[in-house]
RNA sequence: GGGAGAAUACCAGAGUGGCCAAAUGGGGCAGACUGUAAAUCUGCUGACGUACGUCUUCGGUGGUUCGAAUCCAUCUUCUCCCA
């Protein structure tokens, strides 16, 4: 993996790059859609390759080992071929798990055992196995296998739960060195930044992560939970001991005005089941703010879903049907609100990166912020 | 013409003397959702008041009772059965 910065904005941390992988180059600021199970649900890959022109989707590694398994996935010749998906994929751990199935696993020092959510087994889950499982989907980026704490974590919790991150960090990069990847590309690994809101676990995870000298690093344990003051606090000062010439990648965010309070801070990547399960559950992001579809305001306003938006079904449907089929149960209204949504949020991203290339970000930042957490 | 049964909130439908402003479901209205156990979940849904509460409701009317959606009389409407 390549990263190529092409532009830095000069009032703010921004940066605008590319990153080259097997599978493709991808911009930079980039908003990757979550594709948990193999899927963007309710998205074709034709809509996701086109309006939406997706660079780069995310799969899961535990939900991946659970179905279809590593043996179908590793038939198939890894879970690109298996989902007809050519451009570049990135694999969440498994770690975000530990976090969000909490009640069905067992942390130990090996690793971390999950009772499955599907039928209640028990699988070991180590540092090891992770990146195997991630070399049998052939995802262009692996991430680490790391323990994702609350927000509320105090911090003895917190501080040991780094203390274990990074030596399964450690696991997880032998692990990535003695073994080959299986489709004759290569897989780049990036560790995860621990350490909850507390500042110099923090800086010590960062400075720690930083030894393994990788290609891109990752902040986890954010949004999830704290607020969000605290979460730009942090990434500030993570970024402030991350290397400059690779890619960060804020995981699991966010808003869109989270998106771009931490493009400013200088993170590049970033991933969020927002657009599409909120979309699901009938909320629209737009340029102008946000809309609640199901709110009976809309209920005969025939004007397109979305003027300003990129995607055929911001100019096809209409408010008044959209929130119809919403209220109605249709799956059709998943699949157009999560295309919108979708499209919406890469739209974001791709003028967040002219913005800065023509270093007119703050301005436009500011004009966007004051819009995008209205409710319209 | 005779007989039996039923009428409850937006709809369906429990309740058959006080714990009933009335279960439950649907519908309606609103909210939540951040590396997806989520096409899911939560709240409200007679009126007025933030709230303790007060007032008006269970087809109509009139009774019995300390107290009625619940018992009685009667009227209305509907359903079924027999002629």
């Amino acid at each position: 993996m390549d990263f190529r910065i092409e532009h830095k904005d000069t009032a703010s941390g921004a940066r605008a790059g590319v990153i080259s992988l097997p599978h493709g180059d991808v911009p930079t600021p980039i908003f990757m859609p979550v594709g948990t199970v193999g899927s963007v649900k309710g998205v074709f890959h034709r809509d996701l390759a086109g309006d939406i022109d997706a660079k780069i989707i995310l799969g899961n590694t535990y939900h991946l080992y659970l179905r279809p398994g590593t043996d179908v996935l590793e038939k198939a010749g890894g879970l690109h071929r298996f989902s007809a998906w050519d451009r570049p994929l990135l694999t969440d751990s498994g770690g975000f798990q530990v976090f969000s199935l909490a009640q069905n696993r067992k942390i130990t020092q090996g690793g971390c055992e999950f009772r499955s959510h599907i039928d209640g087994s028990k699988h070991l889950f180590t540092p090891e196995r992770v990146v195997d499982i991630q070399r049998s989907i052939g995802a262009d980026i692996m991430m680490a296998f790391d323990e994702c704490p609350p927000g509320t974590a105090e911090y003895a919790y917190a501080a040991r739960s780094l203390a274990l991150t990074n030596q399964w960090l450690e696991r997880c990069f032998e692990r990535h060195a003695s073994t080959r990847p299986l489709y004759g590309y290569e897989q780049t690994l990036m560790p995860i930044v621990q350490g909850c809101v507390y500042e110099d676990l923090r800086l010590k995870s960062a400075e720690y992560v930083k030894t393994f000298n990788a290609d891109g690093y990752a902040i986890g344990g954010l949004a999830v939970g704290e607020p969000a003051e605290e979460m730009y606090r942090m990434i500030e000062v993570v970024n402030s001991v991350l290397p400059q010439d690779r890619p960060r990648y804020l995981m699991g965010v966010g808003t869109p005005e989270n998106l771009l309070e931490a493009i400013e801070r200088g993170v590049d990547m970033f991933d969020c089941v927002m657009p599409t399960r909120n979309g699901r559950n009938g909320m629209l992001f737009t340029g102008e703010g946000i809309i609640n579809i199901r709110n009976k305001k809309w209920q005969d306003d025939f004007s397109p879903i979305d003027p300003g938006g990129t995607s055929f079904v911001d100019r096809t449907y209409t408010k008044a049907y959209l929130r119809h089929l919403t209220i109605a149960g249709e799956m059709l209204a998943a699949e157009i609100a999560s295309i919108h949504n979708l499209a919406f949020y890469l739209w974001l991203v791709r003028t967040a990166r002219e913005k800065i290339a023509e270093g007119t970000f703050a301005g436009w930042k500011k004009t966007m912020t004051g819009k995008l957490s209205n409710r319209l």
